[in-house]
DNA sequence: CGACCCTTTGAAAGGAATCAACTTATGTGG
DNA sequence: CCACATAAGTTGATTCCTTTCAAAGGGTCG
């Protein structure tokens, strides 16, 4: 699963896959909406997330949740832990998920040994910064259906980039109160927006699948350009 | 300078100052409100920012801009550009400024010799992802004078991190128009919430210059806790 | 002095939040 | 398998904050 998803960025020397191959996981199941990492937490390992949909969101002092993402399988979502020993946000599973834990010891090891695998790895942090940029943007600038059908976008392609689509669609078990955290919108103005979406025929949202049925409209709506996921360089 | 900064996670070891003392830097200014790199650039160096303002942003199909941080001396604006070799948005002068350009190459080949330097480049990188984040929540989730409080909080702790700050305050080259791209909000809105903090005594902004007259309560309005700067972890 | 840029002010319009139901799924136990 | 409880989605009415529009001050610099 990571190899995969680090081959994203070119094929991996022989060398490297072994390396890879031979570190140890802790593979663990946990519940839906458990926050396993919290504010102020001093991790020493990572996860990879294998199964399921992880977010990360902070609170304000009125107890408000913004998520400021989501993840999925393939996903490393406390990476940036490596090297910023405190964490500032939380980070929670949405559905049952399927994680694997490794100590950073374990990565810092194997990163010292080939300057190629620790070029992937920053370069997964560097492209969750490239994430929190373009969502910046979309949530500043473009309006309640802008930003959902950009977000609906960001999610196929991320999805589609992991091998988890079929067809025409993908399965997303956040429910719309979620998708408003991530919006910085209320559940009312995300639930209109999907009806509009759906009147307009370019998404179908139900039971946890998402479908989408005119994607070139759709991307046009969301101002969606698919560049800052450097899906390939 | 980059050292300096280099040394707010810890001792830089001496085999590491003297590498670091030895790249080769071109030394260039640029003057004000002028977009260095553009989204769709390759480029194959990286500039340490030496004296001004740099923004980094990016614009909607309705050509409206939204400002995704704001750099000031000491910080590497486009590092990110070491791995992710495609732009995704544009670099800009504020004021006019003077920036130290250097190699990838040339930082790539320091990196391969130091682990203890990756990491800290590594960190570096992380921490903009921070602020990323932190950004994403306050333009999410505060209201108008609540993110203008907060920037300003951020802002004084950059600059203070720095040295550039003196008993009160610090300089300050942007105009309520581009701090309104920084937040969401328009040019009226930042006027009249800057209007509020004057009134309410927390804050002057004159002339290029912000000074705090109350740090409690500017930090208290907008929930503004440092732990996201990671100054010191 | 005048042009230009930035700040300030007032009034009106608009989009999203809020509030408060109601409806539809999902799930549990008797 | 149905009764009930709970979670999620839907709807309408109202309120509020921010934007927009338009114009007037204020500084700075050639």
């Amino acid at each position: 699963m990571l190899a995969r998803r680090l081959r994203a960025a070119g094929s991996l020397s022989t060398m490297d896959e072994v390396m890879l191959s031979r570190l140890h996981w802790d593979v663990v199941d946990i519940p839906a909406k458990t926050d396993f990492l919290k504010e102020g937490d001093r991790p020493n390992r990572c996860c990879l997330l294998i199964d399921g949909l992880i977010i990360r969101s902070n609170f304000t002092q009125g107890g408000e949740r913004q998520i400021q993402s989501v993840h999925i399988p393939g996903d490393m979502p406390d990476l940036q832990s490596l090297h910023l020993k405190q964490m500032d946000h939380y980070i929670g599973t949405v559905s049952p998920c399927r994680v694997a834990f490794i100590s950073h010891d374990a990565i810092l090891r194997t990163l010292e040994r080939s300057k190629d695998l620790t070029a992937r790895f920053w370069r997964e942090t560097l492209i969750d910064a490239a994430l929190y940029r373009a969502i910046i943007v979309r949530n500043a600038r473009l309006g309640s259906t802008e930003r959902l059908a950009h977000f609906i976008c960001e999610m196929w392609c991320r999805f589609d980039a992991v091998g988890l689509t079929d067809a025409s669609g993908f399965p997303f078990a956040m429910t719309q109160e979620m998708v408003g955290q991530v919006l910085g919108l209320s559940i009312v103005s995300v639930n209109r927006s999907m009806q509009l979406l759906r009147a307009e025929g370019l998404v179908v949202w139900d039971r946890g699948r998402i479908d989408i049925l005119d994607w070139d409209r759709l991307a046009g709506l969301g101002q969606f350009d698919p560049t800052f996921l450097h899906l390939d360089d």
